[in-house]
RNA sequence: GGGCGGCUAGCUCAGUGGGAGAGCGCUUGCCUCACACGCAAGAGGUCGUUGGUUCAAACCCAACGCCGCCCA
């Protein structure tokens, strides 16, 4: 067995191993208690980044674990088409090649496409079966896939045929760049400083009004003005007909509730067709809805010089001429926030647009009312309230896209204008039987798409053997920003359609930041990549970090020391176990039933512990707090198994002692079991060498130790032995001794067992009687070296005692704590201080 | 603007009402026949600030400050 550690030697083999046994393929028809997750569909956009590596430990994790405590196991791996995000990379490709898509034409841009999905699918799929993941690749999915395909048509069909889907002019985020709408989703809000320009619109009978506005080009498509019905400034006004500089449009004022008196000048120009709240002002007040801008954001304004300039240009000289005309009355800085299209940046316009729209009434109280029934369970429970709250304001959902990636909208439309909606092309039309049928240019949000995936996936429409055994799933694990996006969707649509909620918990993992405390970002070069991380430390090394933290808080900074400390942990076990197996002859068993007469101290105590941590370690899982289930194991392992019991035993494991083999051999067994769902190579590699015939740890069956091992009796004793040792190696430094060598002497209440197994790891012989020796605080007795007493840490031990008795003196001395603190609080307390003044008497009596 | 989270050792983070913790880093001593990816012993903290509740506050409450995230 090699020295070290070496990840890379055996990762690849053992996944190629699990994969080619079939480990990882779920069985429908089992018997076992299903459990089932569908792979969130990682944006095809790129390669993997911490956030995925994150969430694929965690989700293995669970699959791994469910599967060693007997359930039949769906890890369903998959990816999804991400439509604005990839025509955005490939039209970046294009634009580096000098070409356009236009110019490529749509079937050439749909080859590049493809390409670039297979390209970028086999890397995300390489890069997860990296990270150890456990999926079942037989039924990895792709959104686009024909089967996909379909139950995307049919959800379209089965909402338009309700009544929920509907095509209607709606102001909507217009991204001049991508020419589409987008979702509010897909905005991101930066801090823009601009200037407020206040100007002079004449009002007809010869007054006049002035607004405010961060858009003047906007003006051009102005159709009224208006006030708040309680300001008395502008009462007067209210009725009369503004005149619009430049154009000349007649605009009716008008007073809504709507108007905030404080902006500005409390009097706004109403423009229907580039803001949500104007458009709602104008239906209020029947004004006409003017739309004066082109998709590519110019200006669209027949007629006028400003038509067809871009919209900066379009401000610039707009302000020129009303500044020559006398009507720009000031300009005043202004900061506010404005919207951008998360994949390409563009400044969004708010826009009038023909677009279909899904209703959300119904899904939406349906996924209000589930979760209000506890139907979902959230972790950490608080996100619940994030998803209510979205929801409660959800207004309709804006499901197409002006793309030429997609899902095509299943609509056909006939020469005399009839539309026909079809899961399948349809040969003619509904109403006319024409055959010439011209299908609906826009294409779904991929979001639509994604929001069927717990059950797409499986097969639905088709009543598949998958459909009925593993919906509803059981775990949806997810970032938080993809609440709102993705899981209050799928809860959605799984109700609708399943009539059940798509999983039973949602977990929601932390965001991991760059060292600086912000979001790790691939322009600023502050990502991290998991790859490198794993060819540095292993994968074991990446997912144990993963879920040390993924918990934890809601954020955290990536640490690499943290990383590193657990490939260093691997080495560890790696070398615990090296020590183990040299020892001489053949261990008995790994049958627990050889333990039942246990004479040794140590078996017993690190039996003891190992039935703890693992009973940690499964409450960690089941409750969600992985991190606690991860600090259990590391704990045990390298503290306690380690440093204290394999010292213990080691001259009798070199010396062949069965009872010995058999504690550290049952220890390491069901350390490996425990930990192989957070490292599952090394455990894995590890468990293959121990003795005896062996399987896969990967489908071991779960410790189930329970209080067979607990001893309570042993762990106090055991408590003793480390206390002694601790105070004799703190003395020998101290008095820089010899790392061996030396006496104890300790009274006879102390347990023989206890004294012998203290000086053996102390390295001092123990002695029924020493002449001269420092008194121990931890027990009566006392320690010489050959070089000296070894009192020089005495003075200072005394001190730390002293201050202890003291704070604890004050507060028993204080009579409401008597009075008012449980009984056994007090107790405890009593207790404390007995300690620390008999340790203190053994000290001074070497005064005396 | 609304919401959420964080502020604890030099760094990254645990710790949810009664004894301040881990990993890394640092200091000192050790190549002790599992491991120098190691062993042992140490140093290092008015637990963001100010009030309040309580016999008792890192922990509960209020306000404030700073950092970040989500949403509008």
């Amino acid at each position: 067995m090699p020295k070290a550690f070496d990840p890379q030697a055996i990762e690849a083999g053992w996944y190629a191993r699990w994969e080619s046994d079939g480990l990882f393929i779920a069985d429908p028809t089992s018997d076992r208690p299903k459990f089932a997750m569908c792979f969130p569909p990682p944006n095809i956009t790129g390669e993997l980044h911490m956030g995925h590596a994150l969430q694929t430990a965690v989700y293995d994790l669970l699959a791994r674990y469910k599967r060693m405590t007997g359930h039949e196991v769906l890890f369903l791996p998959g990816y999804d088409h991400a439509a604005i995000a990839t025509q955005n990379v490939i039209e970046k490709q294009l634009a580096r090649e000098g070409t356009t898509k236009e110019e490529l034409g749509r079937e050439q841009f749909d080859a590049r496409v493809e390409a670039w999905y297979e390209q970028v699918g086999a890397t995300i799929i390489n890069q997860l079966r990296l990270l150890g993941a456990s999926m079942d690749w037989t039924r990895l999915r792709f959104t686009m896939d024909s089967r996909y395909y379909r139950s995307v048509m049919t959800a379209f069909v089965a909402f338009y045929e309700k009544g929920w889907i509907y095509r209607a002019p709606r102001i909507v985020n217009w991204c001049p760049h991508d020419r589409s709408a987008i979702s509010d989703l897909e905005i991101e809000w930066q801090e823009h400083q601009d200037t407020l320009y206040f100007i002079k619109y004449p009002v007809e009978g010869g007054d006049d009004v002035t607004i405010a506005t961060v858009r003047p080009e906007t003006m051009l498509a102005d159709t009224g003005v208006a006030v708040n019905p309680d300001d008395k400034r502008y009462r007067d006004l209210v009725g009369k007909t503004a005149v619009l500089p430049l154009v000349g449009r007649k605009l009716p004022i008008v007073a809504d509730e709507a108007v905030e008196k404080d902006f500005g000048t409390g009097a706004l120009k109403v423009t229907p067709g580039h803001d949500p709240m104007d458009y709602d002002i104008g239906q209020r007040h029947g004004l006409e809805i003017v739309n004066g801008m082109h998709p590519d954001g110019s200006m669209n304004v027949p007629g006028l010089p400003y038509d067809g300039l871009p919209g900066l240009e379009a401000r610039e000289r707009i302000v020129k001429e009303l500044k020559a005309q006398g009507l720009l009355v000031k300009e005043e800085p202004y900061a506010h926030e404005v919207g951008h299209c998360d994949r390409c940046h563009a400044v969004i316009e708010p826009l009038i647009s023909e677009q279909w729209w899904l209703s959300m009434r119904d899904l939406r109280d349906n996924a209000v009312a589930a979760s209000e029934a506890g139907e979902v369970g959230w972790h950490p429970d608080r996100y619940e309230r994030t998803y209510l709250d979205w929801l409660r304001g959800l207004r309709d959902w804006n499901i197409g896209r002006q793309l030429w990636l997609g899902h095509r909208v299943p609509v056909y439309y006939c020469a005399m204008g009839h539309t026909t909606v079809s899961v399948d092309p349809p040969a003619m039309c509904g109403e006319c039987d024409s055959r010439d049928l011209t299908q609906d240019t826009d294409v779904l949000d991929t979001w639509f798409s994604s929001a069927l995936w717990p059950f797409a996936t499986l097969g639905w429409p088709d009543d598949t053997d998958d459909l009925k055994a593993f919906y509803p799933t059981d775990i949806n694990c997810t970032a938080r920003e993809i609440i709102n996006l993705w899981v209050s969707r799928m809860i959605m649509t799984g109700i609708e359609f399943m009539g059940d909620v798509p999983f039973e918990d949602v977990v929601i993992h932390c965001v991991v930041q760059a060292s600086d405390g912000r979001r790790m970002s691939k322009s600023l070069g502050t990502g991290v990549d998991p790859r490198e991380l794993m060819s540095r430390y292993g994968a074991d090394a990446l997912r144990a970090w993963a879920m040390s933290v993924a918990m934890s808080s809601q954020d955290v900074r990536f640490d690499e020391s943290r990383v590193e400390g657990y490939r260093r942990f691997c080495n560890k076990l790696w070398n615990a176990t090296r020590l183990v197996l040299s020892s001489p002859g053949t261990a008995s068993a790994v049958e627990p039933g050889a333990f039942e007469a246990r004479e040794h101290l140590e078996d017993r105590w690190i039996l003891s512990r190992l039935a703890a941590a693992c009973r940690d370690i499964t409450e960690g899982i089941e409750g969600f707090t992985f991190q606690d289930s991860i600090n259990a194991a590391y704990g045990f392992a390298w503290n306690e198994l380690c440093d204290w019991y394999l010292e213990s035993v080691k001259e009798r494991l070199r010396a062949g002692d069965a009872a010995a083999q058999d504690v550290a051999y049952l220890c390491l067994d069901n350390l490996f079991r425990v930990l192989h769902p957070f490292m599952p190579f090394v455990t894995e590699e590890l468990w293959s060498r121990l003795p005896g015939d062996r399987d896969y740890v990967m489908r071991a069956d779960w410790p189930q130790l329970q209080d067979r091992f607990v001893d309570p009796g042993a762990e106090e004793q055991f408590g003793q032995v480390m206390t002694i040792v601790e105070e004799i190696r703190g003395h020998r430094q101290a008095a820089g001794a010899p790392r061996r060598g030396g006496q104890i002497q300790l009274d006879g209440s102390i347990d023989r067992k206890v004294g012998a197994l203290a000086a053996k790891l102390a390295q001092v012989e123990l002695v029924d009687d020493l002449e001269h020796g420092t008194p121990l605080a931890a027990a009566p007795g006392r320690v010489s070296f050959p070089t000296g007493l070894g009192d020089a840490r005495r003075g200072k031990e005394r001190k730390r005692l002293e201050d202890d008795l003291a704070k604890v003196e004050a507060k028993l001395g204080n009579a409401q704590f008597r009075d008012k603190a449980p009984a056994e609080v007090v107790a405890n307390l009593d207790d404390r201080a007995a300690g620390i003044r008999e340790a203190l008497d053994r000290l001074k009596e070497q005064d005396s």
